[in-house]
DNA sequence: ACCTGAACACCGTTCAAGT
DNA sequence: ACCTGAACACCGTTCAAGT
């Protein structure tokens, strides 16, 4: 036995750091495992699985009572993760049983699992609309907020890490463009396009607003949506 | 002069509703246009900027003030953007000034226009987290509910449409595979992959939830985040 | 200004054949 | 069981050349 599925999951996180989604191809996964292309076929049926396994992996232990530090993917340079949010404001009406089930740490441990790892948001997003009865997180959440606080808030967080990750490559990409501040990696960025700031076409905007604090503003949501969770289950509704 | 901008991105657009995000290649926009691919490069530097001149034709003029009924794009076939929530509801404490100055009705028609187009939630995600700070639907919101409310807001909807896209995209195929029910469209699809169920692979689950209602799920997290925006509005302490 | 034709360096996937 | 080699039908983008 030569290379299991689990190789060319791990070959294809590594790829896809290195190399981002756009360039993560089944051609350059079967490259960094020195294997042919149609090889990989053996262990996966096509990308759109693999890719789904790669979701998996990147997810982790997330939806796991104990989820502290599972840092189970790590493929290569950790990047910047970090951010670690601790104030969060009012509302502390939805605490529920056993200590550490905060919905608010389970949501932000997604978080950074997703922005751990290259294009991760893009990646888990895209798999886990297809669970979205089923999932681990889904389901440790509605256990804590109830199943529309569950799915509002994650699917907030996915759209919130989307975005923050689309805007960050934008950004690191600026400021390759422009030379300031110091390198954005220590990855070898070879594979970056040629043409800058793509929407930024017709309208002759000031650039991307520095001020807006994509870490920051994801706390806040949340902590507004479990404030809409204390508001509408203290008073009038009827849903329990 | 024989082919405008205007022209290419509404080609772009008739392509994305028959073939989808994956099929929508700028070989096929140029073949639209009965044009060879190297020509579309006269009208747009990259596919990226038509991806993102896609986006803006999409969420058309959801932003501005007078938004009722903007089907501006309308590429073909409408196919099933109906649901048009009416009801909502608890914490109306967020209403502001004008009347049809709602929230709830600017973020139902984001995702309606979104929902309006294949794949459109994708598109206009992808192209939005760029504007982040300086969106016409974002500033509009922001002068309701404030800026993290809107940013909350947008997020969510952009999170929750993509899921919606992608769940439906996953019945209508999997109605494919069993036969049963009508046809989902009119149109062609001959491009849909030769594998079900993308994901199903390890976990013996009972296969997609037919019960997750994702047309009311969204107007009820909507709802959570307006009743969060009401509660920590009025006082910042825990709870009213 | 707008387009053609040809080329370059890629894709995902299939399939017979090897070991 | 796992892999090779070759092929098929595609990609995005560039560039000299036409009108």
């Amino acid at each position: 036995m030569r290379n299991s599925r689990a190789d060319v999951v791990a070959a294809a996180l590594r790829v896809l750091e290195v190399q981002g989604l756009e360039g993560c191809s089944m051609r350059r996964v079967a490259a960094e495992l020195e294997v042919q292309p149609s090889a990989l076929y053996h262990h996966v049926p096509n990308k759109q699985t693999l890719l789904a396994l790669m979701a998996d992996e990147i997810v982790g232990g997330v939806g796991e009572p104990a989820c502290a530090a599972a840092g189970s993917v790590s493929p290569g340079t950790g990047a910047d993760a970090g951010s670690s949010v601790e104030g969060s404001s009012g509302a502390g009406s939805v605490a529920a049983g056993s200590p550490g089930a905060d919905p608010r740490r389970i949501c932000q441990a997604l978080r950074d699992a997703m922005l751990a790892v290259r294009d991760g948001a893009d990646v888990v997003a895209t798999a886990s609309a297809f669970r979205l009865g089923a999932s681990a997180v889904e389901n440790r959440l509605a256990a804590l907020v109830g199943i529309d606080g569950a799915r509002t808030l994650l699917l907030y967080t996915f759209g919130q890490a989307q975005a923050t990750q689309t805007h960050r490559q934008a950004a690191a990409f600026g400021a390759l463009l422009t030379g300031s501040g110091p390198a954005p990696a220590a990855a070898d960025r070879t594979d970056v396009d040629p043409e800058p700031a793509a929407a930024a076409d017709a309208e002759p905007e000031p650039g991307i607003d520095p001020a807006l604090d994509l870490d920051a503003s994801y706390a806040r949501g949340i902590d507004l949506i479990l404030a809409g969770l204390g508001a509408t289950k203290a008073a009038t509704s009827p849903r329990r």
